[in-house]
DNA sequence: CCTGATACGTTATACTATAACTCGTTCATC
DNA sequence: GATGAACGAGTTATAGTATAACGTATCAGG
């Protein structure tokens, strides 16, 4: 399976499709999507790679919104909330969610060098822990799966 | 299979093993467990759970030891790299290792309550994880698998 | 309108982590 | 025994991440 964030795509189609489904999903939970959530979420979408919170925060205050951490740490926790957005913990930054609205779990793959990050699916991986898990008596909650490594265009040597 | 991070237990045997084993790990390796290191271990290894860098710099000041941040950092990142003691990124936190020097990769099992953290066997997991990201090409360097949840304990309703 | 809930802005502060430099000890080499 | 590299531990200072607490504007429902 070819992952997006580590190959040239038309990425457009990324940003538009999970704007549009951000739309939908938030108004069909009668929540609204604001124009410093929105614009959080746009820039978020930019790249598949991860954003410190600090960064948004100066591109939303670029763009005239407060230039407060907390004006960008409440975007960004909403979009998390409602499943828009990934808390990278190992990273301490935010990435958009690249499903959006398909209430999946997922494994972020993160390269140490280009910093791409590409979000796999880990629903058999999450059963597999929550059985184990269990066997303890441990009831999970949230669960987080990062790895840290090598994308496939960093892997070869660079070329001087 | 039971947790001892979940049960009661004789956990000066934890204690003890664990020091033991850090003893003639580090030697074999030519390193020092210096005082300061050695120290930061056994504060670690005072419950299974995680704790602060600032928490454990408080009490190596306490102790005699450095007052400054790096003195904390610096003990922690030995044993992290020694692989006794994991660092836990959903709480910015360090435990001591619960198996130290068995060469194993751990999944952790985090309570929301009481804190207790427990280890749990993560080598399937991670065989798993890695085969899936080896399809998108990708290199997996470092793995970190943290749960969030309630232990046994701290399910059951509370007595008031 | 009025009211309660939500959202956004602010100030201030807390918490986490690292850079850069100094000093003393250890230990192999001369 | 002197020399110098390697290491460990202490310092000051600063960088980076996150939240508490409060005031005001906006918006939906009655
Ligand atoms: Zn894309
Ligand atoms: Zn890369
Ligand atoms: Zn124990
Ligand atoms: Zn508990």
């Amino acid at each position: 399976m070819r992952e997006p964030a580590f190959e040239p795509h038309d990425h457009r189609r990324c940003v538009d499709g999970a704007l549009q489904t951000a739309e939908s999903l938030i108004a069909a939970r009668g929540l609204r999507l604001t124009p410093v959530r929105r614009r959080a979420l746009e820039i978020l979408l930019e790249r598949h790679g991860a954003m410190g919170a600090y960064e948004v925060l100066e591109r939303l205050a670029a763009d005239g919104y407060g230039h407060q951490p907390p004006v960008a740490y409440r975007a960004l926790d909403f979009l998390v909330e409602n499943g828009l957005a990934h808390r990278i913990r190992r990273l301490n930054a935010f990435a958009a969610c690249a499903h959006p609205g398909a209430d999946h779990h997922a494994a972020f793959l993160i390269c140490r060098l280009c910093n791409a990050l590409a979000e796999i699916p880990a629903d058999a991986l999450r059963n597999h822990l929550l059985a184990g898990a269990e066997e303890s008596g441990f009831a999970v909650e949230r669960l987080s799966i990062e790895a840290l490594g090598l994308c496939p265009n960093c892997q070869s040597p660079e070329p001087s």
